[in-house]
RNA sequence: GGAGGGCUGGCUGAGCGGCCGAAAGCGACGGUCUUGAAAACCGUUGAUGCGGGACACCCCCGUAUCCAAGGGUUCGAAUCCCUUGCCCUCCGCCA
């Protein structure tokens, strides 16, 4: 949500802003007007309230003639009232829906546009050659095809007992997720993060306050039978816990990272990346989550993406930094950083990672507070970025393959997986 | 699954349908005292919205809302009724 008090004094950057989005900036417009209305509602509300109350007073006192008189006087306020209070709700209700339709406002520098109208930042690494190191006829293989090599994921049985984008890591392909996810979740101890192992089944309020449920709705999970909702990341869940507190940031950040199942519906992605593991409705993932006063949330966000680029690092993975557009942000965003690895089989980038600075727009609405040095509470800023997750194992197996169809081990996953070197072929093609 | 008990401010815990945003204690903060600290004593101490005060913020004044959530009864609800959630105890069942 917004900060009405920033729509109502500066309308221009929330229309501004919605316009880089490619969203309707009437909206503003819209929400400007009705949270006139809802004031002015709300002050005939109280003017009635306080005159009822009086009255209560009086009629508690009275006794006989005089208190059947003001008795009567009460009734008919009793229904003005009530009449009051339900125009003020409505109103309310009104703005929230309009207002809930708004962005989080774009930071300074955010390209303007759409999906394809991101900056690359920096590419770091260099793509392998594999047909210079293998022989002009060298046709990479893809990580599917690796991986059933491999025997390390196996889509076939996926399909079987699951239905289409589920999967199962065998042998190899479950040790090198462990791995991953639990190098992962070392960097973030080692910078200060809290290990966190959260629920991935929510509740409506959580689900919404996060912002999942606006535009992309239809993407997410829902148990009808309890209303609950299943988590597309653990995002949700640490967002979710310290919702409706007051935090003391006066030490710093409070940083966790969550370790979580992740479940995405992937409607509307029918035909895209149907091959292998690359989206899936069911996944594992690292998140780091920092709460940080406004003050310090850019920083905070440079921090997140240098971690991300540590763990890239790690896995000894060519990739590319991107700073989306504004279209692409999502509601709560109002900058994000991707880091896209490098896959030979696609000659392509694909996102390993994500970083968000959500500013105060999910803390508003989640209630997230802090209270500062001189005493005031205020909203928090919230950020969330990838450590690592099962789609990893992609762009590992591509990029580590050998010309035998073997994986080389990244150095810095070694140790976790017992110091094997090499992934090897045991199902020949 | 069944039967009871409970849910009040940072914590503990009172609360008769109107005088209750709520006693008291603890904690926290400020002060007195002290070389300093402790103790003692004095004082302050919930959140949020809206309106006003030369109104960006702070501050002051007024007002409303919030006693698990939602609904109802009533001129008036922390207090009575209903629904839901959560916690505790007991019984049963199953990991």
């Amino acid at each position: 949500m917004i900060d009405l008090r920033v729509l109502r004094d500066a309308p221009d950057l929330v229309r501004a802003s919605q316009l880089r989005r490619g969203a309707d900036p009437s909206l503003v417009d819209s929400a400007v007007d009705l949270d006139a209305r809802r004031r002015a509602a709300l002050t005939d509300f109280e003017r009635l309230r306080a005159e009822q109350k009086g009255l209560g007073k009086e009629v508690a006192t009275a006794s006989g003639e005089a208190k059947a008189e003001l008795l009567g006087r009460a009734k008919a306020l009793a229904e003005q009232v009530r009449t009051a209070q339900a125009d003020a709700e409505a109103a309310a209700a009104e703005l929230e829906e309009v207002v809930g339709r708004i962005g989080n406002v774009a930071l300074d520098g955010v390209p303007a546009g759409g999906e394809d109208d991101f900056v690359v930042l920096r590419e770091v690494g260099s793509p392998r050659d594999l047909a210079a190191e293998y022989g002009a006829d060298f046709v990479p293989l893809d990580h599917l095809d690796l991986g059933e090599r491999l025997r390390a994921i196996d889509t076939v049985r996926g399909a079987k007992v699951s239905g289409a984008r589920f999967y199962y890591l065998t042998g190899v392909g479950a040790r090198l997720e462990l791995a991953l996810l639990n190098a992962a979740m070392d960097a973030a101890l080692a910078a200060g993060f809290t290990p966190m192992i959260t629920p991935t089944l929510v509740k409506p309020e959580v689900m919404r306050g996060t912002g999942f449920l606006g535009e992309h709705a239809d993407e997410v999970y829902r148990l009808e039978a309890d209303d609950l909702y299943l988590v597309g990341t653990s995002e949700v869940a640490l967002a979710g816990y310290h919702a409706d507190e007051i935090l003391d940031l006066s030490t710093g950040p409070q940083r966790y990272a969550g370790w979580s199942a992740c479940y995405r519906r992937e409607a509307g992605s029918y035909g895209k990346d149907t091959r292998g593991i690359i989206r899936v409705h069911q996944f594992h993932k690292v998140e780091m989550f920092s709460y940080t006063s406004v003050e310090d949330a850019e920083a905070e966000h440079e921090r997140l993406l240098a971690l991300e680029e540590q763990m890239l690092a790690l896995a000894e993975l060519p990739y590319r930094v991107i700073d989306t557009a504004a279209g692409d942000l999502g509601s709560s965003a109002a900058r994000k950083f991707d880091c896209e690895a490098w896959l030979p089989s696609q000659q392509r980038y694909l996102e390993l990672t994500s970083t968000s600075n959500c500013t105060t727009y999910q803390a508003r609405r989640l209630g997230v507070r802090e209270r500062t040095a001189s005493g005031e509470t205020r909203a928090v800023a919230t950020l969330n970025g990838t450590l690592g997750t099962t789609r990893w194992i992609v762009a590992i197996l591509e990029n580590h393959q050998q010309a035998d169809g073997s994986v080389r081990v990244p150095v810095g996953l070694r140790p976790y997986l017992g110091g094997l070197e090499v992934l090897p072929v045991v199902a020949p093609a």
